[in-house]
DNA sequence: CCGCCGCCTGTAACCGGTTACATAGTCAGG
DNA sequence: CCTGACTATGTAACCGGTTACAGGCGGCGG
């Protein structure tokens, strides 16, 4: 409409005031004289006048928004994550700045760079990175919180508890009386999935020492479930249940035993990782991650920092949930 | 560690530069003697300087950036739409800001309002905001598109194209044998809702018009479904297919039928709406909508506008796309 | 030798707010 | 009546960049 919108210095003139009082009077300021106050508020309704937040943010030096630096994620996971920063950071009056979808570290770390004087902090997940090249890619002087990094470095950090969700996972089937299990890693390089399987091994010595180790490689992926589920299969391998690193290898594996012939759960039990919508439909016994609620830790944390409090700088774990469905039934009562 | 980063003055007396001659070096501008460029580009790196994009926007009136209101929408709605944009707007050298579930009106207004200076344009998803109030609420100046908006107005509108799902589903059940249908219908007042349940009259018109049109009420949840279906059994209807209004309550509806001993789909055939994840594991047949399309052509549309090119200001159709699965199986040869 | 032109660079204004500091006015206490 | 404190307001510097404008300088044609 009118040629640009109307700037602090038009409410000024307009209200015949100063523009130092403007802005006191609209920020509820000091000490304003009630009569100006008012005819300040008036003028600025009239002019639909606006406050410029870039130009606070700049002599504020404070943005009141935090930059998000994500992988390419998929769906549930991506966007359970994020919502659970964004219902905190509505929460504590601020902005999500989004930057999802690098490829590789170069891409990743020009993202996070591209965000100083954007934003107040960074909350990045970036698994192309390493400690030192993060420290690298991060801006100067601006807090972070590392999200399911392998190693935070000097910087606050999320993850999720894998060794507690395995854990929980082996003692409820060693606790409905299975004994042979095997693992379903994910892929090899994979943090999640090397903790998995590290934390599969470290389980089996606690609730039952006395039996071998067994893991077979997989990929996170249905096929990866299958083709695992296959091989156990064709070296005709006596297991009575499945540990998957994750909800969708435990489908495949599912899937897989039954087009064999195999009774599952009946005589193989199945848990998965991550509980996705569909375990739920499909009875799947598998753990709950609590990604919002891990992505609002992060940006309690992260928004903490920024007001002051002491910045802790430590790794906080989110402990993930059993949850208990038809895939393991119990044997030890028949 | 340092007190505070480096700035372009603190880059230019390092070099021995103005900082103009900065500026021009490190934007690739203009005449720069490459002496002076390679200088400057050496004294940056060694102060670890970064731009501040918060400064750089404000003086070019220009932040590449564009803000998106979003209502409180759930896991795989929300994560495709947001993906979509997200997608495109780093295709385009943009960044996506954030602000996610707005209880009510006046919120939203707030923060859209809060958006002004941190934002080129807008994409706003306001189901409680009508065409006027929205007006009200859009910072003057600020482009917008609107998504999933009854009424555009005066701005650029994007939209699932309901009638043409509706009208593919109908029409495949109708050319499978199907004759008379029911349609469960989402909440009143929900726009998507509203127009599938017009939608579905028009093509009963078009493809079974011998038939009436039967409609029973629903919410868009699992119970829904089943509540529908149980009304419809109790009433001892005749009919041998449902168009539910989404998956979830098709998902309900075929539950309920199965649990009340009706042959599904053999008797009685069913289809969703939006195919969700779980659509495809229940052989659901339904229809799917390409969110992060419409995500995406959001995006896409108001960077163009942004760039100078036409503001159509019209409203764009996504048109969603026929998934046949295995609850409506062929009548017709036998 | 002069003037002009093009290349390179510097000075300073500007973007739109906030805020330290100065100042004018009022009022009470001594 | 003077002084000090306090309130209300204005002036101008500042945040960290971009860029219009003004030179300075060297080369070249006349």
């Amino acid at each position: 409409m009118k040629g640009r919108s109307a700037t602090i210095r038009d409410v000024a003139r307009h209200a015949a005031v100063s523009v130092a009082s403007v802005s006191r009077a609209l920020n509820g300021l000091n000490s304003v004289h009630p009569e100006t106050r008012a005819r300040v508020v008036a003028s600025a309704k009239t002019l639909g006048y606006v406050p410029h937040a870039g130009a606070r943010s700049l002599s504020m030096a404070r943005t009141h928004a935090i930059g998000v630096v994500l992988p390419d994620l998929h769906g549930e996971f991506f966007s359970e994550i994020v919502r659970g920063m964004d219902r905190e950071t509505g929460a504590r009056g601020y902005h999500l700045l989004l930057s999802n979808m690098h490829a590789d570290a170069e891409l990743a770390a020009q993202a996070m760079r591209s965000m100083r004087g954007r934003v107040d902090g960074l909350i990045v997940m970036a698994p192309q990175l390493d400690a030192t090249g993060l420290d690298e890619a991060l801006p100067p002087g601006v807090p972070a919180v590392l999200v399911n990094a392998r190693d935070p470095g000097g910087h606050a950090g999320m993850r999720i508890d894998n060794a507690a969700g395995i854990d929980a996972l082996v003692a409820h089937l060693v606790g409905s009386g299975r004994r042979d299990l095997v693992h379903i890693a994910g892929p090899a390089g994979n943090i999640d999935g090397d903790e998995r399987r590290a934390s599969f091994a470290a389980a089996m010595a606690r609730h039952a020492p006395d039996r071998p180790v067994r893991i077979v490689a997989g990929n996170f992926r249905e096929e990866g479930g299958q083709q695992a589920v296959a091989a156990l299969l064709r070296e005709d391998a006596a297991f009575d249940a499945i540990v998957a690193a994750n909800d969708m290898m435990a489908l495949g594996a599912l899937t897989a035993l039954r087009t064999a012939g195999v009774d599952a759960p009946g005589a193989v039990a199945v848990t998965g990782f991550d509980d996705i919508p569909l375990a739920r439909y499909l009875g799947l016994t598998t753990v709950r991650l609590h990604l919002a609620e891990m992505g609002a830790r992060a940006v309690a944390r992260l928004v903490d920092t920024l007001e002051g409090a002491e910045d802790a700088r430590t790794l906080e774990l989110v402990t993930p949930e059993l949850v208990v469905r038809t895939t393991t039934p119990d044997r030890t009562s028949p």
